[in-house]
RNA sequence: GACCCUAUGGUCUAGCGGUUAGGACACCUCCCUUUCACGGAGGUAGCCCGGGUUCGAUUCCCGGUAGGGUCGCCA
């Protein structure tokens, strides 16, 4: 039998990043099984609902690469969709659920309770097949013990999460269920409730939760908790899904760089781990930094285009071509494209500012001579050209006695108002002489 | 309070009874170099604790501790 998964996200108007993650491994499952993607709005919390916020996850999804099989075409409920399971957003499914509660009903399963309708779960222990971590047997808690029926249908006539979740799966024909572990002590509830419907129950596999940093869970206000945050900060869609793949599952293989085609070749459940993992912001930056050095360069200029018109710069006063070149001088630098704005913006600035310290520092009596010398050979070129510009230099450097990195760093610090950038002639070039000899000329007048 | 899951450097992880405990990020040193980044060489740092089982435990079992999760007419 062909597998069949899902992702069943909630629209409450932002994608968590363990969501995505949980997205992530069963479209990995699905693809390398050959299976089916089912995508499945939860919007059976009609209050908060909207179409903006499923087009967030809609969005998300479709940025991250995670291309589904079933589900929505658009963000609209009642809009169109693909597979013949649907609905495919829970407030659409009224009339399939009210047949079920009828059914459990009927099956002395289910009983009215002041006006809701409440589940008569089995006072003994369930036990939880898990593919993750084994087979889990669940005792009641205290409270269950006092009360160990609980409400699948509201008094307002709402079916809740417990008993949708179940019905769709059943009606969906699910056969593996990838989720996170906040919802293992809940599977014994769905777990009954497969056995009321007389249904064998999907396989279940609960992967370990994302943490911060410091441990704490990660919800909804932490930093870094919004897949959003990354589409936003320029981060490489690649890159988070490869950082997010290595969070709770390992290729065992001491591999850290994965293409899509590897994941699917190589992603399967033997390869979950049981332990939550923490989110290290660094190695995502890392990765990030990777997937950046490797892209083509009509992709990076697409992107750091993108990233500079997000930092709102002035892009349209400057010609295509300048602002190509400028950005080609930042391949291989940056790891993130929000990196961008602080690093090749004197490109994009009318004058830089130079901090009165470096001025003491590099801008020294002794340099001054030096300084003015390079200042003309500069002027004197004919072609400003990168070779050129490092042969004058270097000249004279070697006239005056010092090594190059006398006259380098003043240099750059005049031009770009930086210690740090992209190769030093290559961005003189881009600027241009007018605007260096400009710049050099301010930065003297400083002294 | 009860129930459930988990436990290898700061972080992500490999390991599935005998290993000099491996890799990656981060950090430190050096080299390369016009800065940075890249690249190269090296380094600091780890099996939560206590009992068992065993000739031998990071590895298996039990307990503790710690972290996380769940017990909603939220999802």
């Amino acid at each position: 039998m062909s597998i069949r998964v899902r992702f069943a996200p909630s629209p409450t108007g932002y994608l968590h990043i363990g969501g995505a993650r949980t997205a992530l491994f069963n479209w990995l499952y699905a693809r390398h099984t050959g299976g089916t993607f089912v995508l499945r709005i939860e919007d059976t919390d009609a209050a908060r609902n909207t179409q903006e916020a499923v087009d967030v996850i809609l969005n998300g999804m479709r940025w991250l690469g995670l291309d589904w099989d079933e589900g929505p075409l658009t963000g609209d409920a009642k809009g169109p969709s693909k597979g013949d399971f649907g609905p495919y957003f829970q407030s659409q499914r009224g009339e399939i659920y009210k047949r079920r509660v009828q059914e459990l009903k009927d099956k002395g399963f289910a009983y009215d309770h002041e006006g809701a309708v409440k589940f008569r779960m089995t006072r003994e222990p369930v036990v939880i097949p898990d593919i993750v971590v084994g087979d889990v047997t669940r005792e009641l808690t205290d409270r269950e013990q006092a009360d160990p029926d609980f409400v699948i249908v509201r008094s307002d006539g709402q079916p809740v999460f417990h008993f949708v979740n179940v019905v769709d799966d059943l009606e969906m024909n699910i056969t593996h269920v990838l989720r996170g572990e906040d919802h293992l002590s809940n599977t014994a509830k769905h777990v009954a409730m497969f056995k009321a419907f007389g249904v064998e129950p999907p396989k279940y596999g609960h992967i370990p939760l994302i943490l911060n940093i410091d441990g704490s869970k990660m919800s909804k206000r932490d930093k870094g908790a919004s897949l959003n945050t990354y589409q936003e900060e320029g981060f490489v869609p690649e890159a988070v899904v490869n950082y997010l793949s290595l969070l709770g599952w390992s290729p065992k293989n001491n591999r850290e760089k994965l293409t899509m085609e590897e994941l699917i070749q190589l992603f399967d459940v033997p390869g979950i781990l049981r332990s939550n993992a923490k989110f290290d912001f660094e190695k995502l930056h890392w990765l990030d930094g990777e997937y950046i050095r490797e892209m083509s360069p009509e992709r990076f200029r697409q992107l750091g285009l993108e990233a500079l018109q997000r930092a709102k710069f002035p892009l349209e006063k400057f010609p295509a071509d300048y602002v190509n070149a400028a950005l080609d001088t930042c391949r291989g630098k940056v790891k993130n494209f929000a990196e961008l704005g602080p690093y090749a913006g004197f490109y994009f600035a009318d004058e830089v500012t130079v901090a009165p310290e470096a001025i003491a520092k590099d801008f020294t009596p002794e340099n001054l001579p030096r300084l003015k010398k390079l200042r003309d050979a500069f002027a004197r070129l004919e072609e400003f050209k990168a070779t050129n510009l490092e042969q004058a230099l270097k000249a004279i450097a070697a006239e005056s006695g010092v090594k190059a990195g006398v006259l380098v760093h003043p240099t750059r610090m005049a031009c770009t108002g930086n210690t740090a950038g992209p190769s030093l002639y290559h961005l003189l070039e881009v600027l241009g002489k007018e605007t260096v000899l400009n710049r050099f000329d301010a930065a003297l007048a400083q002294v």
